[in-house]
DNA sequence: GGCGTCACAGCAAGCGCTTTCTATTCACTA
DNA sequence: TAGTGAATAGAAAGCGCTTGCTGTGACGCC
């Protein structure tokens, strides 16, 4: 029925053994018998069969990369980068390896499932992208898992993601603190004084961070805040829209919205546009993330920009080895203020 | 090291045979038995070894989903879209199963090679999704690699794709001719009789099927093209900036473009409004997908929806074999005309 | 000329699981 | 009381590959 080395190894009169060598290259093998078997191989048209191999070498040319939301461009950029490092096919990367991208859709169980089920694969390496969950249980969970997996040699890294201390895990990690305090202390330096934030899901770390760059602008800056001044939503358009409409209705005199993500910062902009008030004469809007979309935007977005190609990429060949970790495993990427016209001065 | 089936089997004290079988569930095993295998399970925290069961059951839970880019919502929709079917942990599918993205980069060696990693693996079933490259070497050779999947058991489904005749592939096709022309056929109607075309890459065949609706259109219209209303160009924004400035250059007294997609249009609105025009007052602009992001340009985007989601949902579906293939094999989805803001009528 | 050294090739023992077939038990029925 | 079959557990034979170790000629060296 199917083909297999052994048959491979008759058609070419050697033994097994010579074919799997042949295949991986990592033994010596004389040039005519290696031609006979290549021969072999493509008359037969042999395809290897990667469970048996991988069971027998106790390896797999798998690598994982979870992503919170694989149809967010936030996470397809990330993908895409760290995917084009691992290889895959044509990749810059030598060995073939399958780059897999599975899609938590944020949700804890998940995330942990798609560990075991790589770990279950025995990946090569694992790539987590993305904020991750405070819910302490979770979080113990996924560290004990990630231990395990580098435990058992399978190399792990964070990109975009909160350290792990004590799981072996590497981390590239977005300065989403900074970046925020930038951002609102760009708005202050406007003039801006009454200043609304749309912030993520309130369990998540990036979430967090941001909104704590921005009050540590406000602070830095004297601006005592006011507790209307926040909402939570999720990271989506239409919360951006609705957490904006609210916004308004706690306190019109507002004269700028920060959002959690460009996302979000486009739905505020539609929410503002349908209330009648324009951008930035009557609110400025800020968002995070330099998304793709974000320089097209009416007036176009002053965000944050987060060199996610560039931090997936670096991920990516961490993952496989071709780069150095950087020194103690963690190191910090930093965003870039991107001042456009949806900033302006607040009208008075 | 690692612990095995057997290590659980000491420990449980039953045969290795009897843990295999409380795991996979298919066999009657007695309520104590069972348990004391799971708490073995637990106590020693095993873990399945996938390659190993996959090569004793000869059958693998690993689903491809092969797209053209990753970073482009049109695939990260359907991407997703497939992925929360096939399940992987807490989709609504029972088996667990890894759905993994294989990000081709529209590069038809790549696609050709994951193929085979795919087929190496044992995939349970393979979704190709968007449109195919015209090269016939390509075709053929895509052509077999899924008639051999098919062969070995592996389900194929082709979304958003032209169907694959003799392959056993199922095909869920975009009507992309029949938008396209819809689209058009409402410019046209609005007043339109000099539009610019900027169409997608030359040998895909999305692009010649939107672009084959748009002629439609005219032709049925009386309306003769001049060859000077066409530009090709790659599916992205700066693609669409650089086309729409030709565009205008050879014809500047274009009332409408049409763009290959909405990533597209976006770059063309981007160009108009460079060019002091105003959108549209001086010319229309209209897309084709309905990307989330395309609600949120100013003036809306006039675009073709097309149901990414449903769409890979579906096709997801008939992977898991869940559904019902469509009487033979192929599908037809149509778009939906979306007339917003940024079409209207041409200026006198 | 004898012998250590290479460069290859093959043997065979698994890798950790699934599954067929067989054995055992036990509850009933005749 | 023996006979029957359902229910359950185990033995063992692989699944298709990798790899450590064992030949086996050919070669160079003293």
């Amino acid at each position: 029925m199917t083909v297999t080395l052994a048959d491979v190894a008759a058609r070419a009169q050697v033994s097994p053994a010579t074919v799997s060598r042949v295949l991986n290259g990592n033994y010596p093998v004389a040039a005519s018998t290696r031609e006979r078997v290549l021969k072999a191989v493509d008359e037969l048209d042999y395809v290897l069969n990667g469970p048996a191999s991988a069971l027998a070498a106790a390896t797999s040319d798998l690598v994982g990369i979870l992503v919170n939301d694989i149809a967010d461009p936030f996470f397809g950029v990330m993908a895409g980068a760290i995917q084009s490092e691992i290889g895959g096919p044509g990749g810059r990367a030598g060995g073939e390896r399958l780059a897999v991208v599975c899609n938590t859709g944020g949700a804890p169980e998940r995330e942990l499932t798609y560990l075991t089920l790589l770990q279950r694969q025995r990946a090569a390496a694992v790539v987590l992208t993305g904020g991750a969950m405070e819910d302490a249980a979770h979080q113990t969970a996924v560290a004990t898992k990630l231990r395990k997996l580098s435990e058992a040699g399978t190399r792990v890294v964070l990109c975009g993601r909160p350290p792990a201390p004590g799981t072996g895990a590497i981390a590239l990690t977005f300065d989403n603190r900074g970046g925020g305090r930038e951002l609102t202390e760009h708005l202050i330096g406007l003039g801006h004084r009454r200043l609304g934030y749309i912030a993520g899901p309130e369990e998540r770390t990036t979430t967090r961070h941001r909104l704590e760059g921005h009050r540590a602008a406000l602070a830095a800056h004297g601006i005592e805040e006011d507790a209307r001044w926040t909402v939570h939503g999720r990271y989506d358009r239409q919360s951006g829209y609705e957490a904006t409409l609210e916004l308004l209705r706690r306190d019109p005199s507002l004269t700028a919205v920060v959002a959690a993500n460009d996302t979000v910062a486009l739905g505020a902009c539609a929410a503002l546009r349908d209330s009648g008030l324009r951008i930035p004469a009557d609110v400025s809007v800020a968002g995070f993330d330099d998304l793709p979309f974000s320089i097209d935007a009416v007036p176009a977005l002053t965000t944050v920009r987060l060199p996610l190609a560039e931090a997936g990429a670096r991920a990516g060949r961490i993952a496989m080895g071709r780069e150095e970790a950087p020194p103690g495993g963690i190191a910090t990427v930093r965003g870039e203020l991107m001042v456009r016209g949806s900033s302006g001065v607040p009208r008075t």
